[in-house]
DNA sequence: CGCTAATCTAGAACAAGTTACAGACTTGAT
DNA sequence: ATCAAGTCTGTAACTTGTTCTAGATTAGCG
């Protein structure tokens, strides 16, 4: 099983083709900067990429697939960044929480395309469910780096998954007003103690 | 402070206004126990409910805010069902995870009910907060039932926050079908041990 | 009862996501 | 170079959330 795990039916893309899906992407993440969800418009979104809107809808079948291809896009970079200097934590909780805390800055940074992203994700229902998964994956492997584990438990993904789980949930009450900085920052330090809760038990 | 911490623009309804609100909430919770958050579209719950388009907009002023609203309805009830059968758990932890369970299987029921009802709340931008808010408290005192505690720490609150979190992010994973059921239990179970993490530490 | 303000109704109108379609352009193979 | 298949463009149409308006109804009050 599980022949081909990511996009079933991608049949590699043409430069222009390649070109076109940058541009679009481009504009969907310009747009979003300003006004988030809403002020991505997919007219507009056509128009900034100078694409047709059925081309627009042909590469990403709604507004939802489209920002949460934004998403996947603007992960990779960060996981790029967060690479480049990793956390300093003595503890793997503690690396854990500093690095979703650096992740939290840079959305802090353009809190309107935080919001799109973060909003498109949670609304998706299960025609997005394949790209919404590769971003959780993505964000698994974040996780996993800074804890700098190579064979984690059952137990170890459990509490992961609980983290993403409070990741995206916090930034929701952050972004809609009703949570300021300070607590998502302790909540984020508060479930990563789930880490030291299931890491050095066994072996 | 904190006056009127409820509704401040909330004029005692007439009983007839009071009636169409109980018609509104029922269509909108009979609308998305059949097809989910698409289903509950703003025509269809103001002909069964018998009540203008602009009167339903009256009394909710968008899809977001009615649904938040019959979330708080079945919230209320749900509320009163467990207090019946208090959670019989030894301990804090588990009695929290038990009455989460208890929720979720409650939510399985209605399948589509639960995902108009949580993609509204997830969905909610600022405009909604006071509405979402209010939710939220519920679910904490909910949960803080379910401890048996008086008097949380700090650190017990927060402890709840992330519950919460786990909870509505988990919820989500699973209506759109990346999570199994028996992975939400698992997730439920696994951030309900913060709570041993930070119940009998001091005093 | 009769008046006035507020509320409700019916229905049109508008906005943005999505779909449909006819014609022009590209691509790849011969 | 030519042809067929697949893409892209421009544009209109459709759907559903939301707003607006003019006229009926209701509620509270003298």
């Amino acid at each position: 099983m599980a022949a081909s795990t990511a996009r079933p039916v991608t049949p590699p893309l043409t430069e222009r083709q390649e070109a076109r899906r940058r541009r679009i992407l481009h504009a969907s993440a310009q747009l979003a900067s300003r006004g988030g969800f809403d002020a991505v418009q997919m007219r507009e979104v056509a128009e900034s990429s100078q694409v047709a809107l059925g081309t627009l809808y042909r590469y990403f079948p709604s507004k939802i697939h489209l920002l949460v291809a934004t998403m996947q896009d603007q992960l990779e970079h960060m996981h790029g960044t967060l690479r480049k200097k990793p956390p300093a934590g003595d503890t793997p909780a503690e690396r854990v929480a500093e690095t979703l805390m650096r992740a939290f800055r840079a959305l802090q940074r353009e809190p309107h395309l935080a919001d799109a992203m973060v909003r498109a994700l949670t609304f998706a229902d299960r025609s997005v469910s394949p790209e919404v998964d590769q971003v959780s994956r993505q964000t698994t492997v974040i996780i996993l780096d800074a804890m700098g584990q190579e064979n984690p438990t059952p137990e170890q993904l459990s509490a992961v998954r609980v983290i993403e789980h409070t990741w995206h949930s916090a930034l929701i009450t952050w972004l809609s007003g009703r949570a300021s900085i300070a607590q998502v920052k302790i909540d984020i330090e508060t479930v990563c103690r789930l880490i030291d809760l299931t890491a050095p038990t066994d072996t």
